[in-house]
RNA sequence: ACCCUCGUAGCUCAAUUGGAUAGAGCAACGGCCUUCUAAGCCGUAGGUUGGGCGUUCGAGUCGCCCCGAGGGUGCCA
């Protein structure tokens, strides 16, 4: 993990301040670069000085405005695929550490999960899975919205169902509804109605996600946490440090403060607690139970977060936990050339599980984590199923499975390469050698910037390297054989341990 | 009306968060299989980064003003 230690001497050197560390571009020799001279205002050539110093280095200068080029010994390089080789499935793992939850997807248990859930899902999930790599304790939680107006009008439209009668206004008609109501003892009242059928389709939910490999820690229900008490405790706390006020009948949380555009409300004038105040009392919790919070919100709740931020710095908790609010874009589902809205708006869904059963989820999974989360990601289902270079998962997985083959051919297996042959590794190899030394430093990216999507580029950008190696260089029968086939095993077990990351399966053939 | 997120090649997107000559894939055109999987590789072409002004050694990235797209502005959740 040679970049990682650059970076964090690097970091020593400027103060422990963060630090960048690059790959120059094509034209312009080096391993490695830093901007850190220019960024901190250091003198550059003191800076060379100290980077010398290091044993993996050959050699640094200083380059154009003020960069600092970096050249690492070739025994740097060779020594980390050796590693790699060495433990394949533990390169990078442990490096850091912390306690995190992850709250994601939580859609209310009234209608199906649609697309955008599993963008949520996907991006949550692959990031709880890089956290866990890089050695924090993790936990993926699902918040259940078991009360409130949302909750009345499914047992409402139930209740109609079984009773004979049209749905109400702005109730629940789809068939799923039908189908629930259709096993239900007509002697429910509506209250019943509804609690039953939101743990019908609660249930659905978990099945849906778990054949996506979302595999969740704890659900954390509403209702729970009124019955508890927790809701009033909270306001209690707030109400004490004066943070809250009495106007229209209503109890009102002063969020402007912090940086909310307006106040909000906590308890309506009717008595009841608002949505927002049994959330307050959920993070509350969450700030009790672990050191930092990470939520996976849809586009559609970004006006949410400013009360919700406001509320965690009102009740102190910004000083000593950080909470994370991940947003994502909305999805449009490609077919034929057309786009469909998953806007809620348009009240046209297509169901997660059914891009599932048409796709599979490795198609499914890699495709909703291929974008920066923010911005609009265009599912396009004909290419998720397209069997060729086009389609990306296949692309990477083809490279795994063509590594596996040249293994084959070889008659070596993969668990029995020698880590000591990577010595041999020369210049046709560096360009390769190097991708895969850069696994760690992007993973350290994607959970400093909660941004995954930078896995797959790197994935993408690996089996490319691959693709091109393999096609200029011979392995099996070459004299260097025995030092090839430990690059390729690394190579091999980066795209295996990446897509493992992201949710999606490493085939050995294809 | 206000707030948020965006606008990059014909299309879908990157660009290591202010760095070096803005990169990939698709689509178009031309090549490469008696050789480890051609589900692959190589080459050609394609750009005033929506427009303008600014900030500085340096701007796709930061600030302000326009234009355009999407989302949000409940005592709903």
């Amino acid at each position: 993990m040679y970049e990682i230690k650059v970076r964090d001497r690097l970091m020593e050197l400027a103060g422990n301040k963060d630090v960048r560390l690059d790959t120059p571009p094509d034209n312009i020799p080096g391993d490695l670069s830093t901007n850190a001279a220019m960024v901190y205002g250091l003198k550059p050539q003191e800076l060379v000085a100290e980077i010398e110093k290091m044993d993996s280095i050959e050699s640094a200068a200083v380059v154009g405005p003020g960069f600092i080029n970096i050249f690492l010994t070739d025994e740097t390089k060779n020594r980390e695929i050796g590693e790699i080789v060495k433990a394949p499935g533990d390169y990078a793992k442990g490096i850091a550490g912390g306690d995190i939850l992850f709250e994601m997807v939580s859609s209310n248990p009234t209608g199906p999960l649609h697309i955008g859930h599993g963008r949520g899902a996907a991006i949550g999930d692959a990031l709880a899975r890089m956290y866990e790599w890089l050695g924090y304790k993790v936990r993926r939680e699902y918040y259940v919205n078991d009360r409130g107006r949302q909750m009345d009008l499914l047992g409402e439209s139930i209740f109609n169902i079984i009773n004979g009668k049209a749905a109400p206004e702005q109730g629940y008609k789809g068939d799923y509804i039908k189908d629930i109501a259709a096993g239900f003892d007509p002697a429910l009242n509506a209250e019943e109605c509804a609690h039953k059928a939101s743990e019908i389709i609660l249930d659905t939910h978990f099945k849906v996600l778990k054949e996506f490999r979302v595999e969740y820690d704890s659900k954390f229900y509403e209702t729970d946490l009124i019955r508890a008490g927790k809701v009033e405790e909270t306001i209690d706390f707030l109400k004490k440090k004066g943070l809250t006020y009495k106007k229209d009948g209503a109890l009102w949380l002063k969020t402007t403060t912090y940086g909310d555009d307006r106040d909000r409300v906590l308890v309506k004038k009717n008595g009841e607690f608002t949505y927002f105040a049994s959330d307050c009392a959920y993070h509350k919790d969450k700030a009790q139970r672990h050191k930092e919070v990470i939520n996976i919100w849809g586009a559609d709740h970004h006006g949410y977060l400013d009360r919700l931020e406001a509320f965690w710095e009102a009740a102190g908790f910004k000083e000593n936990k950080r909470l994370n609010d991940v947003l994502y874009q909305l999805v449009n589902l490609k077919r034929a050339g057309e786009l469909i809205s998953m806007s809620t708006r348009e009240g046209e869904f297509v169901t997660l599980k059914e891009v599932i059963d048409e796709v599979g989820t490795d198609a499914a999974r890699f495709f909703l984590l291929m974008r920066n989360s923010d911005t609009p990601l265009d599912f396009d289902v004909e290419l998720a199923k397209e069997e060729n270079k086009r389609n990306p998962v296949y692309y990477v997985q083809y490279s795994h499975a063509r590594i596996s083959s040249v293994f084959k051919k070889a008659g070596v297996k993969p668990g029995e390469v020698d880590p000591s042959a990577a010595r041999q590794l020369g210049k046709e190899e560096d360009r390769l050698i190097k991708m895969v030394a850069h696994f760690p430093y992007i993973l350290s990216k994607c959970v400093q910037l909660n941004a995954p999507h930078l896995l797959t580029e790197y994935l993408r950008d690996t089996a490319t390297a691959f693709h091109k190696y393999y096609d200029t260089v011979k392995i099996v029968g070459s004299r260097k054989e025995r030092a090839r086939l430990a690059l390729i095993m690394a190579v091999k077990s980066v795209i295996k341990n990446g897509l493992e990351l992201v949710g999606v399966s490493a085939p050995d053939r294809m």
